[in-house]
Parts: structure tokens; sequence; C-alpha cells
DNA sequence: CGATACTTGATTAAGTCACTCAACAATTAG
DNA sequence: CTAATTGTTGAGTGACTTAATCAAGTATCG
């Protein structure tokens, strides 16, 4: 049940552009000093954040980063599931991409407890990460 | 965000055994085939559930393995905490197992939006597991 | 005694995590 | 144009975890 290094940063680069939102571009060593991030390893979150269409980048001296989507229109779920993938802690109960486990005794998938189970938690997760948006996660703690 | 194999079978394994508590002892094979679980893998599970004093065993030719707890007092939260550490996302919202994180940036560790989040997660994840027992789980998909 | 069952510790193959490096491409300042 | 700066891509690496597997025990029952 643990979040990835690599999400973790992810979602703390996202704080960074979503507090200069509309305003500048930031390069990724300024991202990767303002949150104690090495350098290289965000490099590659970022470019996944880039092919999944969150992020722009421009090269060059005046080069780096912007969030080209609205940062009330992301949530950490979303995120997270580019980063890290689903939020299901077995596969059988995600949604975004569910997998039939291939050792499970029962044969009929819905009588298995397991799964019951899980289904519950995997809801409960969903329901905090996808309605969190980036706009509450840089208000911080003074949101609930 | 995953369950790993070995707590998935941990549970499957207690199953077994609830569903036999206070009737007879069962053997590790025939749970390793009622559940589709290798043996020496089992073992290791069942040996880690008796260490933390869930489960006893005899050895010999009518030995085998027996709840020692009633099963509505073992929660799926303790097991799973047993078998793969904590339920927390991240070791700095953890409660069982607190560890700040080495990196964050902010001083005041309440102020982390990541901490704020992830708490809630965790609290969610603990109010389910926490208050699912064996006995719930064993009645499977008949009960909410 | 001998078959059966649990016990313990070592080992291991494969995969994942968290990085790191090097070579390259594009942009801009001078 | 050229040099400096920045992003791009892909490969590589060491530490660690996962999911087993194996072998050599020890206890119990018949």
């Amino acid at each position: 049940m643990k979040l990835s290094k690599k999400s973790e940063y992810g979602l703390r680069a996202l704080l960074e552009l979503t507090l200069s939102y509309g305003k500048a571009t930031i390069q990724r060593r300024q991202i990767a000093e303002r949150q104690h991030i090495p350098v290289e390893f965000l490099e590659q979150i970022l470019l996944a954040l880039k092919r999944a269409g969150l992020v722009a980048s421009s090269r060059g001296m005046k080069g780096g980063y912007t969030l080209i989507k609205s940062p009330d229109e992301i949530t950490l779920g979303q995120v997270i599931r580019m980063l890290d993938g689903p939020l299901a802690p077995i596969g059988c109960v995600s949604k975004t991409a569910y997998q039939k486990c291939g050792d499970c005794p029962y044969a009929d998938h819905a009588q298995c407890p397991v799964q019951h189970v899980m289904g519950s938690v995997r809801d409960a997760i969903a329901d905090i990460l996808d309605h969190y948006t980036l706009d509450d996660f840089a208000a911080g703690h003074q949101k609930g």
C-alpha cells in the first residue's frame, strides 16, 4: 500500500507548476531545488507528465515547463495513475485497469471475499484522490 | 498502492482457518490446495502469523494449524500490517509506524500538502480494514 | 522405527525503485 | 555563426523487494 517516490515527486513538481500557473515557465532545476528532487529523476517524471498532456515544455535558454491544463481540472488520482499505475490494491478490483487474478479459487469472482473488501478500499481511495484537484492541493492545509 | 501476494495469500489462508475455527486443525497442504497457494511460500506466511500470535501449530502426523484468536477479534488491518507493513501510503502519515520524510521541503510538516492528502487516504483505508474482521471476511459477499 | 508434518535458514530468479549518465537536439544571447 | 543553456531520449546500474524454492532439520503418531 505504498505511494512511490516517483508519484510523490510528481505531485510536488506539479505543485510548483500550479503555483506559477498562468504566470511563468519554470525550469526543472528550480523545481528540483525547491522541492529537493534529484534533477535527472525529475526529468523523466516531467517527461511522463508531458506525454500524458499535463505539461508543455520549451527548449533553449529561456526554456522550461508549464501546466497546460487548468489546475482545477487535474486530480491527484489522475496524476498517480499516470506515474504509478492503478489505484486499486489488486488488479481484479481496478476500474481503470482491470485484470483478473489467475490464482483466485473462486470461479464466480463476485464471491471472492478478497475482491469484496479490496473493492471498498479502492472506492475509498479513489473517492478522495479523484475529487482532490491540484488547486485543492496547492491550497494545502488550509482546506479539508 | 498495491497489496502484496503475501498478504493476499495470508488473508486467504486465514479464511480457511476461520471456516474451521473451533472444529479441526488444518494442514498447510490442504490450505494450499484449496486456495491455490504454493506450499513453501504459504509456509513462511503461516510462520509469520504464528510469531504474531494469530495461529498455533502442531507437528507430527496429525499436525496442522489452528486459529488461536476469535475471528471476530482479528481485523484485516492487523493481518496486512503484520505481513506487509503499515497501511499508510507514505511513512510520514503512518500512525503505527511513523517515519519522517527526509526530503520534505516543508520545515513545518503539518504544512506539507502531500502529507495532508495522504493522511486522509490512510484514514480511509484504515477505517475499512481496521473494522473488517475475519468473521466479516468469511461471510464474504453476503455482507456490506 | 518410519512415515508424516511442521521448522528454520539459506538461496535465488526476476522484477521494481530510485536514480545516474551520456549523447543529442533545439533555442537564444552575443 | 557560435557558444551557452535547456530540454530529450535511451540505456544502464546498484540496492532492494517479491515470490518463491530447497535442504536439512525436529517433533509426533502409529
